[in-house]
DNA sequence: CGACTAATTGATGCTATTCAACCACCGTGG
DNA sequence: CCACGGTGGTTGAATAGCATCAATTAGTCG
């Protein structure tokens, strides 16, 4: 009883063997952070299960519930959101492939945020007990993890710095500038073209204004010959403008 | 070179004997968390060194910088914050009496934010390797770090959702309530009463409005009775009312 | 072809910024 | 003692940025 705009609905699949691929992101990401052995990875690939297909905009936690396991985002872009009374959204953070919703969140009682799927996505649960075992018996990869989330948290403190001082123009080239890097980092963009499988109410709820103005903006950056937005691609044109634009 | 208004006066006092109670608000603030022992606390009280007394608005490490060691502050408010070329600034987080500045960030090569004071303060330094240490032989207090550490990424994650999704006034509210509500559970201030040594632009600069939008809500919250600040003193008169405006 | 979701457009008004003063308080030094 | 400089607070007018409401127009998929 959250709001109007979350569906239920998720498409179970048949269970996978542990090395279809759905590892092969996870591992990719915290390789990037530290030197992981070929026993951190197999522990790795056994971590995550019961993968299902879940389409766009549906909720996987959603505020308030109580903490159960951790998310694996296999393929597509998640987001973990705040949503008020009113309804209305602020996204936090998206979670692209490979990212996990953050472990240390067992903590919690109860979650003070949400968790929902953007675009179609493949995900894998990840049980707790297993990954905490992991995380005591397998440094390398504790040492991944927790690289991994200073740079979550760093992301973060940009975001809410972007907020505060950037105007509506800016934070939606940091945004774009933020998935095609991400993207690219994972192999799965171009420096400069990537996929954007979001609507524009999302990306409102990430830079936090309305979706009548993110269509506006967006028009004054094609216009510009700033970004080029067809379909579900994305083209930055100009990236050293960008950056300029987007600010430090 | 960051911006104008950065002085670096720092009046050094003489070393302290490890027990004039500058670990206090620090063994305070992580008692809460989890269960202390004698050992703990003692352990604790040994931690802080080189306590001085910092005049506000004082930086005490800037973006860009190598990451040294931690701070810790024994009195008064500091925060973090990001700083834009323009001059612009956001606050990230407050650091009240007992707060460590983030004790992970050891692993940053260099800080992507920097840490001022906003009022007087007596800011304590906490050597790395001394912490390492006790965070490694010392498991109740590394639960307690951890879950500080938890409830700060809590706040961060509220303050993201009120500047994409509040007004000017019910961010303001909500710094003030935070403000009153932890100086409350440390012991420094009443439930609706305590000390506010924030200039209108430290407040600008949290909220992220202007210094002079800042000026005016503050005006309408005096005149419709919601608040009373004087000098720096303040008062919050109708608590659920306040609770309502500022959101959930 | 409907039925739905997403994108687009226009008109209107509120929220907040900017620039430029001006005031009030406080501590300092002559 | 008062003149002085500095910081912080207050004010006004003009304007920019953005929200809101209400329609309308693509797309998309069964």
């Amino acid at each position: 009883m959250i709001g109007p705009t979350t569906n239920q609905a998720m498409g179970q699949r048949p269970p996978t063997g542990p090395l279809d691929g759905m590892a092969g992101p996870l591992s990719r990401r915290l390789g990037v952070h530290a030197p992981l052995s070929g026993d951190d990875l197999a522990a790795l690939s056994r971590l995550a299960v019961r993968e299902t297909v879940v389409v766009a905009h549906t909720d996987l936690v959603r505020q308030g519930e109580p903490a159960e396991n951790a998310f694996l985002v296999v393929e597509g872009i998640a987001a973990s959101y705040v949503q008020r009374a009113s309804g209305a959204r602020q996204i936090l953070a998206l979670l692209l492939p490979g990212d996990l919703c953050d472990p240390d969140l067992a903590h919690l009682e109860h979650w003070d945020h949400g968790i929902a799927t953007l675009s179609h996505c493949r995900i894998a649960r990840v049980p707790r007990a297993a990954l905490e075992e992991l995380i005591a018996t397998r440094p390398a990869v504790a040492l991944a993890l927790r690289r991994t989330k200073l740079e979550a948290e760093a992301r973060s403190r940009a975001w809410l710095a972007a907020l505060g001082i950037g105007h509506a123009t800016e934070r939606l080239l940091r945004l774009f500038r933020e998935i095609i890097d991400r993207m690219h980092a994972l192999g799965l963009a171009d420096r400069n073209e990537g996929p954007l499988p979001l609507t524009q109410v999302d990306m409102a709820e990430c830079i936090g204004t309305s979706t009548v103005h993110v269509n506006r903006v967006l028009q004054e950056l094609r216009r510009s010959g700033m970004v080029e937005l067809k379909g579900s691609r994305l083209r930055l044109l100009d990236r050293a403008g960008l950056d300029t634009l987007a600010g430090e």
